[in-house]
DNA sequence: ATGAAAGCGCTAACAG
DNA sequence: CTGTTAGCGCTTTCAT
């Protein structure tokens, strides 16, 4: 026996002490090398750095997360993605930004099943990730309680709250019907109606500010509640063309509509096209979200634009601002919105 | 200095230790009690529970994976994802897969600059996955050969390869653009058209396969490669608006368009419409993967459907069990495709 | 059915 | 600038 300790480690694995070794070093150096260059020596620099590539070394950060309380992970907890969703673009960018800073997301879906949210955040705290981002408030009593115990910084986005558990950035989707509200009242509209999703809080909150602010400014509402399959897709373009067939059926003198989302915008559009009704002249079709799609439609998608990408970021630095051991306070940051005028209404 | 002993560990954080003397038994009898419920007496089983519960425990998954070599996580590399990305539902599917066994995905994002490619698999193998997931083939045969050397169980999807690095579920781009050539050819269309993305190579090759089997069939095919800024987009609703309209100020008399995605033909449809150009009567428009709202455009569209929900589901269960010791060869499934037909062509 | 000991692979804390 | 020591919190192995 020489003084290559054999290792009970698990074959075909190659460690640090791997690498150490073949560079004639300490771990702890051959460490430094890797990950703080600037405490080692420029030529054992670049001696472990060759043997770490001859040697195939690729590090585990669940050892090293382990012993430095550092998991580079960001748990974003989003309701189920499909094709339409709003969240893409801020979970586009977030990923991007936490990824230049060498961090990884790992995706949850959230669910309306309270027990079945509860879970999925003890499995999301179970990582030890060092920020944790929601799409949308959380409601559950006991998950609010468990998420501020576990004292990870917390990120709630795309709403408002009275309370947030930890750092908030969002806006008000009551307000933002209210001003789709004003908006149409101003061009004139009347008899105004609105297709929400039955199972999205922010979509019916939006609903309901446009129904309030439509009655007080003296304009009936029929409204729509477009129910859904299970939890699957709270917004589809098919919602929209249906929505609208349905209250075309029941209030033909229909002179405007609020669209939960972009998507079911454009499946009202496909729907008055097909009916033949001219949009914007008889018929406004307002959207929400500004998605990329909105300008390309025809006529292109008058809606309401929300800052994801920028929502994304900012959430992204929040949360590393807090891992630095800046920016401590937490609260709310209200991100606004903004009515975007094109041609549908 | 009494027989509690004061472990070094951090502060605010309870750890099976601490659960264990909480229960008055060991840290391993703990840990039985709660993973490996039947190993124990239902009686300790109660007490440890009881005791987890009211000291708020939550496990530390990387410790855990640490020792038993098992991180419960997934990676899945995409491109990009954006709102009309025609991997959503199968990312979607997958991760809920994975969630109901206990799994949790990561998110990497894929380039086509092959160093940051390169680097995003060392970042992911870094995490030691239990499997890897990307979304198309990797070209980059340095990330092959990592991938390969990383033991950790592949699975290339969305697309053919002839030496796949481990498990592929995927179909043929190229089988997928003749097919849909000779569907309009036996529409008796002459003279068509294909809008494709100049950046991802899967849309490239059905347009490549469109193109082949349409000369071949004797119909020309002006074909029109949409370049996209950076690579945040590959396939967006106005490449298809903006790609029509360049086609006809060129090709006036064409007749058909296939187009890369579903997204993209929605917005030829939009031009169509603008144009006053009837479909299918005049035009014929084909998209590709028959997403959700394809059914909800007017008119509804033809397109070629794709299983990207089976694809998920068995891209988890290939990669499940291969983790439980099964399933050991790797190889291809070929999923397939068809042409769904609407009303758009 | 339960426990003691050992150590996964790495890095913080303290030397030198 | 480099090394030694001691764990991070958990689970494997081998006893009992």
């Amino acid at each position: 026996m020489n003084d290559l300790k054999t290792t009970t480690k698990r074959p075909g694995t190659v460690t640090l002490a791997d690498v150490a070794r073949l560079a004639g070093v300490s771990t702890i150096t051959a460490s430094r090398a890797l990950n703080n260059p600037k405490m080692v020596s420029v030529e054992t620099q670049e001696r472990v750095k060759a043997a770490a590539l001859s040697a195939g070394y690729v590090p585990n950060l669940l050892a090293g997360g382990l012993k430095s309380n550092r998991s580079r992970l960001i748990a974003c907890l989003s309701p189920a993605l499909t094709a339409g969703s709003i969240f893409i673009v801020a979970i586009q960018a977030m990923t991007e930004a936490f990824a230049e800073a060498g961090y990884q997301v790992i995706i949850g879906q959230r669910s309306f099943d309270q027990a079945r949210e509860d879970r999925l955040i003890d499995a999301v705290i179970a990582r030890r990730p060092e920020g944790i981002v929601l799409m949308g408030v959380l409601e559950s009593e006991a998950g609010r309680h468990r998420l501020r115990a576990s004292g990870i910084p917390i990120v709630e986005t795309w709403d408002m709250s009275d309370s947030p558990i930890d750092m908030l950035v969002g806006f008000s989707h009551i307000d933002a019907g209210a001003a789709v509200a004003r908006y149409l009242h101003d061009k004139g509209r009347k008899r105004p109606a609105v297709i929400t999703s039955s199972n999205d809080p922010r979509a019916i909150a939006r609903g309901q500010g446009f129904i309030d602010a439509a009655s007080a400014l003296g304009m009936g509402t029929p409204s729509m509640n477009v129910p859904t399959h299970g939890f699957i897709s709270p917004s589809k373009m098919i919602h929209g063309r249906e929505g609208l067939r349905e209250l075309l059926t029941q209030h033909p003198d229909l002179d405007c509509v609020f669209c939960a989302t972009d998507v079911v915008a454009l499946g009202a559009l496909a729907e008055a096209n097909a009916q033949g009704i001219s949009v914007p002249e008889q018929l406004a079709i307002i959207g929400f979200g500004d998605s990329d799609f909105a300008v390309a439609a025809n006529p292109a998608l008058t809606t309401v634009r929300v800052e994801g990408v920028e929502i994304g970021r900012l959430v992204a630095s929040q949360i590393m601002a807090r891992v630095e051991g800046k920016n401590l306070e937490g609260g709310a940051v209200d991100m606004g919105f903004c009515i975007v005028e094109r041609g549908s209404g």
